[in-house]
DNA sequence: TTGTTTATTCTTTTT
DNA sequence: GAATAAACAA
C-alpha cells in the first residue's frame, strides 16, 4: 500500500508542525497515525525534517511524553541537532528523550541491566584498536599460529556471528569444518576475556542488547512499556541486530517510524542489511509506506546526473528524484594526469570559487579512501588553503591519547587487564614480558585482575628489578583513586595522574617533531575534558569515556569559517555541500579493485559514488588522474567504470592532463615512459583483469578545454565554448570568428591550435 | 629489559 | 610507504 501525499493527508490543523514547511508527502508521513510506517526518503528530500516533525508532533498532538520515545539517528550530532529542534517547536525540554545513536542507546541500557548479563555498570567500551589487542592475545594464549588465523579475520567472522546474534554457545564445534571449529574455539576464548575484563566491542553493545530481551522478556516488557514509539533514522544502514532491537522494542505496539534510502546503503561491509528496508513491510505487517521523491538540494543538472549514476543498479524500490531547483552550472568531470595535479588545480578551483563568493565550509571534497587526503593536505597547506579533514586519523586513536584514556579507563574499571598492560609500563617502569607473564599467573590463581593484584602490595612473584615499577603503580593507583573517590574533576584526576607518572616529562625530554604533537594533544584533550566536566556536572568520569567511545567522527566535527572540508564519500553521509568535489573516480578506488568480483558490492560501491553526488547542492566536480602515485611507485589508472554509464549531454568533460606544462617533480616518472610501458598492477602482477575501459577518455588526440582557440578548416578561428561526450563523441561547441555557433564533433572536425 | 635495525606484510569504507 | 613484527645488540 503506496500514498504519494494526497490521498492520505487529512488537513487536520495540527498546531505544532503548522512551523514546519512540509509538502504534502512530507505532512503525510507526520501526521499518519495507523500502525507501522516506512519512509523512503530519496537523498534531500527532507528526511530530518520530517523525522523532526514526527517526533514534534507525537509529543504535542500526542501528547506522548519525550521520556517514552526511542529514537535512533546516525550520529550523536543529528541527535542532537534533532533535539534542539523539537524543543523549539514544541517548547518543552526534551532532555529526556531517548536519542541517539544505536550504539549510544544500548550502551545506556546495558548500563541499567549489566547485572542481568553478569557484567558490572562500570564495563568498558572497547574499540576497534582494543578489539584487535585482545584477540592476539586470545590467539596466542591458545597457542594458535597468528599467521593461521589472522586476528583481524577472526574478529571478522566473530562480527558476522554477532550481527546475527548469536552466541558462541549456540554454536556447536563439533559440527563445524576446520577452520570454523577454531573461530568457534577462538570466540569463546574472546568472550570470556571480555567478560573477565569487564568489557563490550562495539558489536557487544547491540547483541548484548538483544540477548539480554531475549532471555528476560518482563526486562523486555518494561522497555516495551517505557517505548511508546520508536523512530529509526537511515534503516537502510541497520543490520540484522539493530532489527532484532527494533523488532523486539516495537513489535508489541508496532508503533515504529523508519526512514531511509535503499539507493544509499553503504554499511553493507559493516554487516548493515539492505533487506532490512526492503523487507520492512514483511516484518511489520500492516506497514503504510511513503515515498518522499521531491529533492529540496540539489540543482537539476546535479540531480540528473544523480540519477543516471544509480540507474545502472537493478535492485532498487522505485522512486524517481526531482526537483524544481534550476542552476547555473553543469556538472564537470575532469582528466588529471596525477594526483598532485588534481589536488592543486582542485585548490585552485577553490580558491577560485571562493573568491566568487562561495563560503569554504560549504565546499567539500571527498574520496573513498582515507589515504587519498595526503595529497590534498600537502597541496591545499602548500598554497595556505584552509581545511578541515574529518574522520582519518581519529584524535582518540593516537598512541598518547589511548595511553591517557587507558589510565584514565583503569580508574573506573580497575579489572580491564588489557589498558593495564598498555600503560604499565609506558613511560618504562622496568617492566617487560617476564614481569607481566609472572603477574598474570600470580592474578589467574588469585582469580583477580593485574591491577588488582598490584594494589595488594605483595611483589614476590617477579624479579627483582621490577618490584620497583610495581610499587610505583601501586603508590600511584591508590593516591588517583582517593583522589577521584573524593570528587576531584576528571581533569584534574588526568593532569594530576600525567605529571605524577612521569608521562610528560617523558614526552617533553624526548625534543623530536613528533613529541611536541603529542604534547599538544594531550593538551587538547585536557582541554576537552575541562570543558566537559564544566558542562556536565553530576557527571561522572566513566560517562566522558563512554561518549569519547562511541563519538562518531561527523560528531567531533567543528566547521570553521575559512576552511573548505575534506573527507572520505562515507563519512560524507547525510551531509550537504554547496560545492562538492568528487576526487579520484577510477576503476580501482571506485569502485574499489577488492570488490571487483562481487556483484552486490559492486552495486554498494556505485550507492556510495551516489551518496557523494548527491551532497552537492550547486556545484558538482568530478575528476580521475591517469596515474597515480601508490605504494611506492606510478600505477597508470583508468576512469571509473561507473562515469561511463552516465550519458555524455549530462555533464562537460574537461582534459587538463594534456594541457599541465611538463614537470619534473622529484619522485614522479615522467607520464610518457609509464604510459608507454607495459601496465604493471601495484602488485607487480595483474591478479585482477584490467577491466577495458572505452580508451576514449585517454585518446591523446582528444585534449580540448573550454575557451581554447582553434582553427578549422572551412569555419575559421573559433573559441571552444562547450564540451560534451567523450573521446570519439566528444562534441565541440565553437564560436566562430563570423559569429556563429556550430556543434562539431572532435574527432572528425580536424581542429588545430590557434 | 630496552632500544635499534631489518624484514615483512599489507592496504576500503566505521559504530 | 608505512606500520608492525621479528631479530639483534647493548
Amino acid at each position: 500500500m503506496t500514498t504519494n501525499g494526497h490521498l492520505a493527508a487529512p488537513p487536520v490543523p495540527t498546531s505544532i508542525i503548522d512551523n514546519v514547511p512540509l509538502n504534502d508527502a512530507q505532512r503525510a508521513a507526520v501526521v499518519y497515525d495507523g500502525g507501522p510506517q516506512l519512509v523512503f526518503a530519496g537523498a534531500g528530500s527532507g528526511k530530518t525534517r520530517v523525522l523532526t516533525a514526527k517526533i514534534a508532533w507525537l509529543i504535542g498532538h500526542k501528547r506522548i511524553t519525550p521520556h517514552n520515545i526511542f529514537a535512533a539517528t546516525f550520529t550523536n550530532k543529528a541527535a542532537q541537532e534533532m533535539k534542539q529542534r523539537v524543543r523549539a517547536l514544541t517548547g518543552s525540554p526534551c532532555d529526556s528523550l531517548w536519542i541517539g545513536t544505536f550504539h549510544s542507546l544500548c550502551a545506556r541500557i546495558l548500563r541499567r541491566e549489566a547485572s542481568r548479563l553478569g557484567f558490572l555498570p562500570s564495563f568498558t567500551i572497547y574499540d576497534a584498536d582494543d578489539q584487535v589487542s585482545a584477540m592476539k592475545k586470545v590467539i596466542k594464549e591458545m597457542e594458535i599460529d597468528e599467521r593461521a588465523i589472522p586476528p583481524r579475520q577472526a574478529l571478522g567472522a566473530i562480527s558476522k556471528y554477532k550481527n546475527a546474534c548469536t552466541p558462541p554457545e549456540d554454536l556447536d564445534p563439533a559440527a563445524a569444518p576446520f577452520f570454523q571449529r577454531e573461530i568457534i574455539r577462538i570466540y569463546r576464548e574472546y568472550a570470556r576475556m571480555l567478560k573477565r575484563v569487564q568489557a563490550m566491542d562495539f558489536d557487544d553493545l547491540l547483541c548484548n542488547a538483544v540477548y539480554l530481551f531475549r532471555k528476560n522478556p518482563p526486562v523486555l516488557a518494561s522497555y516495551q512499556d517505557l517505548f511508546r514509539y520508536v523512530l529509526v533514522d537511515e534503516y537502510q544502514d541497520t543490520n540484522l541486530a539493530q532489527f532484532y532491537l527494533v523488532k523486539h522494542l516495537a513489535g508489541r505496539s508496532n508503533a515504529i517510524f523508519v526512514v531511509g534510502d535503499d539507493d544509499q546503503s553503504i554499511y553493507g561491509w559493516r554487516g548493515a542489511n539492505i533487506e532490512n528496508i526492503l523487507s520492512f513491510e514483511k516484518a511489520f505487517p500492516g506497514t503504510h509506506t511513503f515515498t518522499l521523491e521531491q529533492n529540496y538540494r540539489s540543482t537539476q543538472a546535479v540531480l540528473r546526473f544523480a540519477n543516471t549514476v544509480i540507474a545502472g543498479n537493478t535492485r532498487r524500490a522505485e522512486k524517481k528524484l526531482w526537483t524544481s531547483r534550476s542552476g547555473s552550472a553543469r556538472v564537470r568531470v575532469t582528466r588529471y594526469m596525477d594526483g598532485r595535479q588534481e589536488a592543486d588545480c582542485i585548490g585552485d578551483d577553490i580558491r577560485e570559487l571562493v573568491r566568487g563568493g562561495m563560503p569554504a565550509p560549504l565546499v567539500c571534497v571527498l574520496f573513498r579512501t582515507n589515504a587519498q587526503s595526503r595529497a590534498f593536505e600537502e597541496a591545499f597547506r602548500r598554497k595556505q588553503l584552509p581545511y578541515v579533514l574529518i574522520g582519518a586519523v581519529g584524535f582518540y586513536e593516537r598512541k598518547e591519547i589511548k595511553d591517557c584514556l587507558a589510565y584514565l579507563r583503569l580508574i573506573v574499571n580497575p579489572l580491564d587487564d588489557l589498558s593495564f598492560e598498555r600503560i604499565a609500563n609506558v613511560p618504562p617502569r622496568g617492566l617487560g614480558d617476564r614481569a607481566f607473564k609472572d603477574l598474570r599467573t600470580a592474578a589467574r590463581a588469585a582469580g583477580c585482575s593485574l591491577l588488582q593484584i598490584i594494589l595488594k602490595g605483595d611483589f614476590s612473584m617477579v624479579a627483582d628489578r621490577a618490584r620497583k615499577g610495581c610499587a610505583d603503580l601501586r603508590e600511584l593507583f591508590t593516591e588517583v583513586n582517593s583522589w577521584n573517590a573524593a570528587g576531584t574533576a576528571p581533569h584534574e584526576v588526568l593532569s594530576g595522574m600525567l605529571t605524577r607518572t612521569g608521562y610528560m616529562d617523558m614526552l617533553q625530554g624526548d625534543d623530536s617533531e613528533e613529541s611536541e604533537g603529542r604534547l599538544e594533544n594531550i593538551n587538547e584533550l585536557m582541554n576537552t575534558l575541562t570543558i566537559w566536566s564544566g558542562a556536565n556536572e553530576g557527571k561522572a568520569l566513566s560517562d566522558f569515556l563512554q561518549e569519547v567511545s562511541l563519538e562518531t567522527d561527523v560528531d567531533r566535527w567543528q566547521k570553521r569559517d575559512d576552511a573548505v572540508n575534506l573527507m572520505t564519500m562515507h563519512c560524507a553521509k547525510g551531509l550537504e555541500f554547496k560545492a562538492v568535489f568528487l576526487a579520484g573516480l577510477e576503476d580501482g578506488i571506485l569502485p574499489s579493485r577488492l570488490n571487483f568480483d562481487d556483484e552486490e558490492k559492486m552495486a554498494e560501491e556505485r550507492r556510495l559514488l551516489y551518496v557523494g553526488v548527491t551532497r552537492a547542492m550547486d556545484v558538482l566536480r568530478c575528476s580521475y588522474a591517469e596515474q597515480r602515485w601508490r605504494f611506492g611507485s606510478v600505477t597508470p589508472m583508468s576512469p571509473s567504470r561507473f562515469l561511463h554509464d552516465v550519458p555524455p549531454e549530462v555533464f562537460d568533460f574537461e582534459d587538463r592532463a594534456a594541457f599541465h606544462p611538463a614537470r619534473e617533480p622529484a619522485h614522479h616518472t615522467r607520464r610518457n615512459a609509464v604510459a608507454a610501458g607495459p601496465s604493471k598492477s601495484w602488485r607487480g602482477q595483474d591478479d585482477h583483469p584490467k577491466y577495458d575501459a572505452p580508451d576514449h577518455f585517454t585518446q591523446e588526440t582528444v585534449a580540448f578545454r573550454i575557451g581554447q582557440y582553434i582553427t578549422h578548416k572551412n569555419y575559421g578561428r573559433g573559441r571552444i565554448v562547450s564540451l560534451s561526450g567523450f573521446g570519439k563523441d566528444l562534441q565541440l561547441t565553437i564560436v566562430f570568428n563570423d559569429g556563429a555557433r556550430r556543434k562539431l564533433m572532435a574527432a572528425f572536425a580536424n581542429l588545430e591550435n590557434s
